[in-house]
DNA sequence: GACATTAGTGTTTCATAGACACTATATTAG
DNA sequence: CTAATATAGTGTCTATGAAACACTAATGTC
């Protein structure tokens, strides 16, 4: 990086886009916006913004993710930087792309901070998106599906408290097939990172346990290797 | 990503740092460059530069690879974008980091393309770095560690024909153990990736048999899933 | 031809992953 | 209050992969 004599520097600008995943009625979601300007008006996109004087790019990220659902402290991981000279059409425009789990609780039911239309859209399903952030999307699904093997991102999506049978449900959104009961739970109590708490949950048939993750505030750290191999 | 309306948008550069690793004397060594000017003036750096106008970031890195060693056609692969305010004393910088994987065989003995200084360093031992390079660095041989245990990116770093025994020291110096030889070979055969060549080497005593990896091509590609588990 | 040096080769043991079905506890309906 | 319904919770066996471990084979050198 060091400028050592002439050499030609563009003129850049650039962004940071956000991948927001939630997990609502067993499916995984992402929240989109609806451009009201062109290009692409009309059309879905991620949320993101321009990175400001003094700021980090982590920084921009939780930024704009605030300005979006309001929340703060969620788990925060950059994923990739796209910077193709024809990804935006208005000039050259250099995005750093991260993406965000969201607790179910949490996730804002409609998140709008303006008069810009904002919504959960399921993944499966979700609109043609603006730019090239088709590409940034798949690509966050992927890496969120492979993280989830390995580490605890998963416990980030859901309430501070939960039964077991909620976080299997997630698992499952996002990984896209069924996991077996007994070998889920048992792998779950290898790793030792749940506690019982006090409380149980029925909405039909038996009660449910609730447990916590004891490793929940360490765990928001990026890249905890905790190892969870499903 | 979408400049809706009236954001405060910062004047950036964006450059490309390169992490060119290589393994020579059974050491994972990197390729280092000695600054010429102010910030950081005699201090050694990562190479890289500036993105130029209608260049992609991956062009821009391999052009800068290919300025600093002459190669092409190399391993390589995104690590992070470091865009931290104060990272460059002389404004607002943000570095798109690459790794790139070398063979012994093309490795220049001394790269230089002008003036400066630039030579291989061992990681164990590479003198301090200028700017945010420390941390980049050692990010990389983290990433690189990691992918050696699930993907095939070792055989990178070897010429095209290579022993058993040349190829598991390289996977030795980047993981920094020693490995069990039959279980390494045992491995190697599962995977089925290797093809004997007609030849055989010997420095000293018995002759060993020649080897090429069979999917070379396809595997420089990046972000080949093949599994590699040591 | 003895010695030094590196190549090459199998087996056993242990841990982890995956498949698989029944009992327990609560609510609801009759 | 009894039966039906719905979800929670639990253990075993089998197969596969990982790690530990030691000797024989082929060549060059003295």
């Amino acid at each position: 990086m060091p400028p050592s004599k002439r050499e030609p520097r563009t003129d850049v600008q650039v962004t940071v886009d956000l991948v927001i995943f939630t997990v609502r009625e067993d499916q995984l979601q992402v929240l989109l916006i609806e451009r009201g300007l062109p290009p692409f008006e009309g059309r879905w996109a991620l949320p993101g913004g321009f990175i400001r004087e003094g700021e980090s790019l982590e920084h921009a990220a939780l930024r704009e993710l605030a300005e979006e659902t309001g929340v703060r402290d969620v788990y925060l991981e950059q994923l990739f930087t796209f910077g193709d000279p024809g990804r935006d059409p208005r000039g050259r425009v250099v995005t750093v792309a991260y993406y965000a789990l969201i607790a179910s609780d949490r996730a804002p039911l409609v998140a709008s901070t303006d008069a810009r239309a904002a919504r959960w859209w399921p993944v499966a399903k979700h609109p043609p998106l603006a730019f090239d952030h088709e590409g940034i999307l798949e690509y966050a699904v992927e890496r969120l599906r492979n993280k989830l093997e390995y580490t605890t991102v998963g416990f980030q999506l859901l309430p501070r408290h939960f039964t077991l049978t909620e976080l299997q449900r997630v698992y499952e959104a996002i990984l896209g097939r069924p996991l077996d009961k007994r070998n889920f739970r048992r792998k779950l109590a290898l790793l030792g990172i749940l506690k019982p708490v006090k409380g149980r949950r029925a909405e039909r048939g038996r009660p449910a346990q609730l447990y916590e993750f004891s490793g929940r505030e360490f765990s928001k750290l990026k890249d905890v290797g905790i190892i969870f191999p499903f």
